[in-house]
DNA sequence: CGCCTCATTGATAACCTTCAAGACCAGTGG
DNA sequence: CCACTGGTCTTGAAGGTTATCAATGAGGCG
């Protein structure tokens, strides 16, 4: 389902200093200011399906979307997640590589295709920007590569729970240590897809980080992490 | 240990119609070839550290190297492979994000990163390809991590075979079907390693499918697929 | 209240890893 | 020539981690 979305400035949008845009002089953001459409999805929405055309691409401007495969036995596993600022779609190509969903609610700023490409052969700094953001993205797998090879269940949820609290922090300009609370926005169907799992490794992993005080929850959906550090140590990481 | 390799001249180059130079002008390609070195390695050398300055960046003329990451107990995750044609660095970074090894003895041509960005900027043939190729492999790390997240260690084997069997009848422009064979070339221990299993039961798995007559094994590094199709069934595909 | 989704927890089982032993082969040096 | 060594691979037995199956609880909503 989709819902209407209000419409706001580029220069008063939050994903402006992250997304792709982010470099874009000020006529080019009039330009994209000019073709931009807002779309809301609700929580649970498919966005688009994997082999599909894709008609539009944008950013995320709130809420947080997924992009998953699945399996002929119904094997699900979440290959992306799209956080606001995150581009959704590769310019180029008219069909979805894998499906996109709605995790929570979610608002993007979109665009035509055909329009977009436009506009990318038009301005090299925004041409520029999302290869470093592909560049990132490409990197983030590679580093999930690792997580879902050889790392344990314990070791990838506190790996997600960093990711997203180094994440929460970054845009709360916060230091990423000691005390870190943030919300979790995703159900644990959407954790164990994402981490490689099932929900009753996740909740056992879950319930056993919070026994030994590494994390509290509050009311299954808000994690605190007293100690980031602490739970870092935990996560398998390189060093 | 480095060895001297032959220099070919652009125009005879046999990663020419693949790589970041594809799209290429000749007053482009004559740049390149003025700033270009070939590199080669031998088969188990490190070629970059994860973490440490990586001076030139480029493209793998012959041969095969991998990505890999290793946890601080040693367990290794190997995240990308680099064939023919693919191409090794991530410009405007300077420092490599995984460690990178030959897997067999391997020929890259080489730019210095300063020297190869600077054309980049020049060269928006050159910078579209290379924006193609990492969206490629964005697209190849993420079909990766559902082997990763969600096959079983059969699925993983027989998707590892489908692989290369299909690249080896796409070298060699034979049909992917019927009877394959090709030469394995790289050890148990690495397709552990990009396959997230231990060398034991990649050993097992290659066993199984042997006695079931799926696959035949000539002195342990040939592969004889009989019928394709029947192991592709095999590999957990999407449909 | 009944019904739904989401989450937790327990019991059991499957799969893969770990530990261990041995085969095979190539290279090396006595 | 042969013993010795190191590397690669296979196979077996045991054990651990996670999946599966099942029951229950908590919360939202008609």
């Amino acid at each position: 389902m989709q819902f209407p979305a209000v419409r706001v400035g580029c220069q008063h949008c939050g994903a402006r200093n992250r997304a792709v845009c982010s470099d874009c002089v000020p006529a080019e953001l009039e330009e994209l200011d000019r073709i931009k459409v807002y779309r809301r999805f609700a929580a649970g929405d498919t966005i688009a399906w994997a082999g599909e055309r894709m008609p539009m691409i944008g950013s995320v401007i709130e809420g947080v979307a997924v992009l998953s495969a699945t399996l002929s036995d119904g094997r699900r596993q979440t290959v992306g997640l799209l956080l606001p600022s995150d581009f959704l779609g590769r310019p180029g190509r008219a069909r979805a590589g894998f499906d996109v969903v709605a995790a929570t609610e979610v608002t993007f700023c979109m665009f035509r295709t055909a329009e977009f490409e436009r506009l990318l052969e038009q301005s090299p700094r925004m041409f520029n920007r999302l290869l470093e953001m592909k560049m990132d993205e490409l990197d983030v797998a590679r580093e999930w590569m690792v997580l879902l090879g050889r790392k344990t269940a314990r070791e990838r949820i506190a790996s997600l729970l960093v990711l997203l609290g180094r994440r929460e922090a970054e845009i709360a300009e916060r230091p990423v240590s000691g005390r870190v609370t943030f919300p979790l926005r995703i159900t644990r169907e959407a954790m164990a897809d994402y981490l490689g799992l099932t929900i009753e490794t996740v909740s056992r992993q879950l319930s056993q980080l919070r026994r030994e005080h590494l994390i509290r929850l509050v009311e299954n959906r808000g994690v605190e992490i007293p100690d980031f550090d602490a739970l870092a140590a935990e996560s398998g990481g390189p060093e």
